[in-house]
DNA sequence: GTCTATAGGGGGATAGAC
DNA sequence: GTCTATCCCCCTATAGAC
């Protein structure tokens, strides 16, 4: 079905590590689903972490294109004023919540994505560090300047949050049933959803934080 | 310094799966930051499996029992009346925040258990499902009786969103960093701010949502 | 490019002495 | 209860034929 072997073990490989996770997900499993052999892993992409790189890289790198591109969109309509936080909140999540009811990998791929942030592998992290610096970088340029009342600091914690629930949407389908049965078959009902909440969110009244003392830095000589 | 070996294994196994996930983490790792012999822990948990069960029973079953006894004060307090979402907030994700904050095991533990909700095992969604069936429903219960307003289906998105912000406040430290230097050193600070983010989601204004055909039920037939 | 075969290491579990 | 020694399995990676 597939044209070449790379493509297909890289399919399947998006499949197997959204099914059993990054460890547990062997290099004969990928190879078997993939109808490759279990030494084209290693030709084609070196060892298994690069595939696992290869298999993020693939999508994220369009993902977050897709995100500026949006963003580029929305600033250039409001010829230099501060956008509104709801249309950076969409150009951010909006694409990703679209994307992951793609079901032509996309919605794999997301799964994957939403579960992989909080992973404690540590090369993954580097890399998603990489992918994602220049849309965080234009991102919080544009809610500081779209949202001058609220503290960087605050809002560097909102966005993170929004980043949990983000994760949540998508990829904690088996968590969600815990809490009973649900219907999480509607892509446009999920994106009203999560919109409206994260929205709710960032514009939540701010908290009081009792200052406190510094006492930060004194630990940090002994590092 | 610990009483018993089983005690030390649970320590051990405790910050080493929090550090490397449940599957890189080996059972030869954990005995020898226990100081206990390899065959140790099946001595006493029968295999590794049990032995994860037993490291998230540990924790879990008090968490909860803190969150309902949470619960149990404010609605003694309101006599049968609804209890504002605020209060039923800070029961369920106020005590959570609380136990990651105590650094006497709580703080590991609650890293641990923010990601493993979304950890694609499945004998631990099993068990987590068991741990959690009764504080779910107490608080289902609460929260629709305080929002009347909010269709349940609605509520349910919303806990869950509520529950990936919950996670990633407290295990997302890292992917907090991609967007940059930030201080995650004062639990009170993180409690505000979750407090106000969680309830300004919560409470903002419902989505639209198409009614969709029903589609779904078609589909049903070939299972 | 794709294959077979295998090296080389590490995993969980257990038998049996103490 | 705790130990040592070991079984047996599956992993990743690679050498070398085709």
């Amino acid at each position: 079905m597939e044209p070449d072997t790379r493509s297909r073990i890289l399919d399947a490989a998006e499949k197997l590590l959204v099914q059993h996770g990054l460890d547990a997900t062997t290099l004969r499993m990928i190879t078997t689903g993939a109808q490759a052999n279990l030494a084209a892993v290693n030709y084609h992409f070196g060892s298994k972490e690069s595939l696992i790189e290869a298999v993020f890289r693939r999508r994220l790198t369009w993902l977050n294109e897709q995100r500026i591109a949006a963003l580029d969109a929305f600033e250039a309509e409001a010829r230099g004023a501060p956008l509104k936080p709801r249309q950076i909140v969409e150009a951010f999540f909006g694409v990703a919540i679209r994307m992951a009811a793609d079901k032509n990998g996309g919605q794999t791929f997301m799964r994957l994505l939403g579960r992989t942030y909080t992973e404690p592998t540590d090369f993954v992290r580097t890399f998603l560090a990489e992918e994602y610096a220049e849309v965080i970088a234009r991102f919080k340029a544009a809610f500081f300047k779209a949202l001058p009342d609220v503290p960087q600091e605050e809002f560097l914690w909102r966005f993170h949050f929004m980043m949990g629930a983000l994760s949540y949407a998508i990829s904690g389908a088996d968590a969600l049933r815990l809490l009973g049965p649900i219907d999480d078959s509607d892509p446009d009902a999920l994106y009203a959803r999560l919109m409206s909440f994260l929205i709710g969110g960032l514009r939540a009244p701010l908290p009081e934080i009792q200052a406190k003392p510094a006492k930060k830095q004194r630990a940090r000589r002994a590092a």
